[in-house]
DNA sequence: GAACCTGGTCGATACGTATCGGGAAGTTAT
DNA sequence: ATAACTTCCCGATACGTATCGACCAGGTTC
């Protein structure tokens, strides 16, 4: 019963089916060439292929340079975002989703290496090739992986904006810029003039942009540079009332804030405000420029705007298809918009309307 | 800059280093024969495999051995359902760990064949075998899938127990008799004698295993057999409060629930219970037998027991592996306690203590 | 000095698949 | 009847690596 113990080959279907190993490996690919080949053939190796239990060593069939259908996902975090309630999950919904559509399988590089630290290549081997084409994920990018994994030709595609200056690559991104922009002008249409913008303390990629945006906005709304304000928060630098206090004598009636990803910039908002006496909106109206995973265990329903993540996923997915059939191998950069989400933290200044709550 | 297209093979450090291809081999794979070769020739293959950027492929490295290093995951409802995602990723999430842990990289079979039905075999070919061995996930088994696994002799895990007659396989199972067992056991020993079960309506593994831990439990408490009060919860049929008024004239003191996937059964018993007037625990003790998704949406804390579900997707794991290293090939049940969570759903019946709340 | 080891290297081969050029039939046009 | 085409299939080969047996130089042992 047990006697089969090597998986069957395309050579083992050949024998069984009385071909060749050729035609099998030509009916089995479902090649432009399966045309020519005999219907009572094609149907002679598929069903010795199925008494057989053959499938496609994915290894040799790499070797000789097709396509396995597989798509691998890369995460440069230290643990792979399986996790729902981590930040990056939407995205590897979407590429899942996207992945299962388009009748590719999904390899996730998981195995963690020697080190704690996430590497593209073990062992001086880029551990990506298995897959046809890669999406990459995650803030800290190594760049020297990607350098190499350029130099190899290697297709993938990369969720977020990343600029690595001297490289071009793909990437599929929230547009921040434009999403902030739109807050800041919806604030200014219910008669803010001064807000403040919490900006988080690493200068990646995506907080340049809502800086970008934020200052965007206020010039086309008719807003002075002078009037700019923006706090860093730092690595545990809590935002203290005192603070909040000076902002409000200094006019600031509306506070955007970029969320950290364990929702420290946000906790560290309401309890400022509550060390300060400050009701928001009533006092403050607070925007959240994106929704953090925890968003919705908050009691407050934060005005905000939410990243298209999953989108984000699907299109990457799109994206790297698309890479992978065209030779050219032309880079491509695409945004998506931001959906914004009503909350209650956004009201008109008391100094506009006297309205209290 | 760019005129390299081709990767280095190992040919290609044979040349520059003035060795052999086989020497180059020895050397980069660190073999026990790396003794062997002189160390001049060790330093020249290092070198020149760095100027190159050599890395090896993984995919003729494996031809050799016939291993890939990856476990599939296969499920017979979609990977990352949306509606029902809480439930299956928990078993994700201990497969994902684990994995990674042992240096595997983890295959998703997302891919959706033509049909809306999942498949192992497409086009007569069995998928999984991209992977070395696959854990099995879902609740429709497809029995003729599974036989033709076996038949093949592939090594695979099923999470959740699965009683196929005439076959015999591998699986990860909660231990849902004994953990029904002791719920029954701790509510005879707060007073209660009459206790009802409400079985779900499709009568699988899992149902069966639970009615044995009831009716065990039932019998250790030295509970007579005519005091069994089993309803079986049909396809959209709401329990009705009168339903639980004959219950509570019959000196029901509590009830057993078996969640279904949506919950549902959940919140019919809440729903039964307001509408006749009944109160939980005062009136009536619930306990639920598992920790549906949404559990921890609703309002009340029940009472009830989780299933250990990352620990499941590790042991599964660990199995697999064990059945991958083992040619023996030996089939294992593994039963994993379930962990019991107090609720506020239970109270002392109300016969015997005259306490109100 | 012949027989024997031994450390160090290489050549040959196998792994399973994809592809290309060619060849054996069969068909049509001349 | 033969040339020119089709249609359908096969043989040969290449992909990059691991491994095993062969080989060779130099040293040791009687």
């Amino acid at each position: 019963m047990a006697a089969q113990r090597r998986r069957p080959t395309q050579m083992d279907i050949a024998r069984r089916a009385g071909v060749s190993q050729s035609t099998v490996s030509v009916v089995i690919n479902g090649a432009p060439a399966m045309a020519e080949v005999a219907e009572e053939k094609q149907r002679a190796v598929l069903e010795a292929a199925a008494e057989l239990g053959y499938s496609v060593n994915a290894s040799a069939r790499n070797l000789k340079g097709g396509r396995n259908r597989l798509l691998g996902v890369f995460t440069f975090e230290p643990v792979f975002p399986v996790n729902q309630r981590d930040f990056y999950f939407p995205f590897l919904l979407g590429i899942e989703e996207s992945t299962a559509e388009r009748g590719y399988n999904l390899l996730l590089f998981s195995a963690v290496t020697a080190g704690a630290e996430r590497r593209v290549f073990a062992d001086g081997v880029n551990q990506l090739k298995m897959a046809d084409g890669c999406v990459l994920l995650g803030r800290h990018l190594r760049e020297d992986d990607l350098a190499a994994l350029l130099r190899e030709d290697f297709p993938f595609v990369f969720i977020g904006r990343r600029d690595v200056p001297g490289e071009e690559f793909s990437y599929v991104a929230a547009d921040y810029v434009g999403a902030t922009r739109d807050v800041v002008l919806s604030l200014a249409a219910l008669g803010h003039r001064r807000i403040a913008y919490l900006k988080a303390a690493d200068d990646k990629e995506w907080t340049q942009d809502r800086e970008t945006g934020f200052r965007r906005g206020l010039e086309e709304a008719g807003i002075a540079d002078d009037q700019i304000l923006v706090h860093v928060m730092g690595e545990g630098t809590a935002l203290t009332g005192a603070e909040l206090d000076q902002w409000r004598a200094a006019g600031v009636t509306a506070v955007l804030v970029e969320p950290s990803q364990d929702d420290s910039a946000i906790s560290a908002v309401e309890h400022a405000a509550t060390e300060a006496g400050i009701e928001i909106p009533g006092d403050l109206s607070v925007v959240l420029l994106g929704d953090p995973p925890l968003v919705h265990a908050t009691e407050r329903d934060w005005t905000r705007f939410t990243i298209p993540r999953e989108q984000m996923g699907r299109e990457a997915v799109r994206l790297l298809l698309e890479l992978l059939d065209d030779d050219a191998g032309v880079k491509r950069h695409l945004y998506l918009d931001c959906i914004p989400v009503p909350g209650d933290s956004v009201a008109e200044p008391r100094t506009r309307s006297g309205r209290t709550t």
